[in-house]
DNA sequence: CTTATTTATGACCAATTGGTCAAGAATATT
DNA sequence: AATATTCTTGACCAATTGGTCATAAATAAG
């Protein structure tokens, strides 16, 4: 019984999304989202709420997404360590290497942006970081017991240490090093993880 | 023959730094840069130009100043081994764990703000990297000859993968997280840099 | 067709942004 | 003491910031 709104939210979030993880929270002005959602102003506050609110949905929803994304990866592997050669080796790769638009992750880059400032943007960062850090535990304590990891240091420190390296990545990417330098840091860091 | 200036160069330098180290170049306002240099608006402009060149020499001598710290390490060190042990144990930690107010690297952060929309900060930080990896490289080497680190990887490989782990530990200490974390990953990778 | 309800539009707002500039203040030389 | 030069100060500027709101348009129910 009344007006039907005319464009899809789930889209718009994407085009939000796609734009604060190109230039970050700040640097992205109303006018870049207008812009960038081919929305109005108003439109946008009345769907989404302030600025704020529409970027921690965002960031949420980009959170959601690729932690069932890697969560996959380990789930579609033959064993631990072939997930974790496809995370590492192939799909951190992938984000670290867009070419056109040095983007790198949308989670690391708010991280660093707003992680000491905005509470918000700091609890959804940690959640993820846990929540991948425990599938990364899980997953290499079983390969752990097949043999597949190295042994002599604790599951949990070393999946804290493969996130941390995926940090490193992530930030590293934005400097447009060569895909080949990054695939090299994801082989070499594998390769540590098993001896 | 003309007016003495009031103030000090490189302690305003120190200062502008602070506050973009802080906040990041695009958060941090002029009125915020007149508050944390203690100067006049006039002042800045005619002593160190735009916004924008007072970011750029204040990350040029951060970098300088840090760069210079990290070769004092691996000089004074008793071997190359002990000289990672510190750079990884002792000063990324320190980075890493200011408690207060988690300022992390200001090269890693300008890199993630900014690394991909600017070319001078850009090329400051891939110079950074580059030298860094170099020195990190030549002491690997170094201790691969005494036996002190693993031999089946190339040093300059495991150089970049140092490198990379320093800017996951640096984008990592953003979200707040214990001390102990921080320096449980940086034992964890100087193990694995040995076996 | 009327009406109630929701959405779309763009004009509008105060506050803040980076940046300029004229006037006054402080010094060294003459 | 006069002058030339530099530095300091704060008023001032246009443009942009995030955000609001009245109006018009579109729909479903009655």
């Amino acid at each position: 019984m009344a007006r039907p709104r005319e464009f899809d939210i789930d889209k718009a979030y994407d085009k939000a999304m796609e734009a604060f993880w190109s230039k970050g929270y700040t640097a992205t002005s109303m006018a870049d989202l207008v812009k960038a959602m081919e929305l109005q102003k108003g439109s946008i506050y009345q769907t989404f709420g302030d600025k704020h609110s529409l970027f921690i949905n965002a960031l949420q929803r980009y959170t959601d997404a690729s932690y069932v994304e890697f969560k996959e990866i380990f789930a579609d592997a033959k064993s631990p360590f072939n997930g974790m050669k496809k995370f590492l080796t192939k799909t951190l790769v992938k984000y670290a290497s867009s070419k056109t638009l040095r983007k790198g992750c949308f989670a690391t880059n708010s991280l660093v942006e707003l992680g000491c400032y905005d509470q918000e943007v700091n609890d959804i960062l940690v959640r993820q970081a846990t929540r991948i850090e425990t599938l990364l535990a899980e997953e290499i304590a079983k390969g752990q017991d097949l043999g597949e990891f190295r042994n002599d240091t604790d599951a949990k420190v070393l999946a804290t240490s493969v996130y941390v390296m995926l940090s490193g990545m992530m930030a590293d990417s934005k400097a447009g090093f060569s895909k080949n330098r990054t695939k090299k840091v994801a082989e070499t860091f594998l390769h540590m993880l098993t001896t």
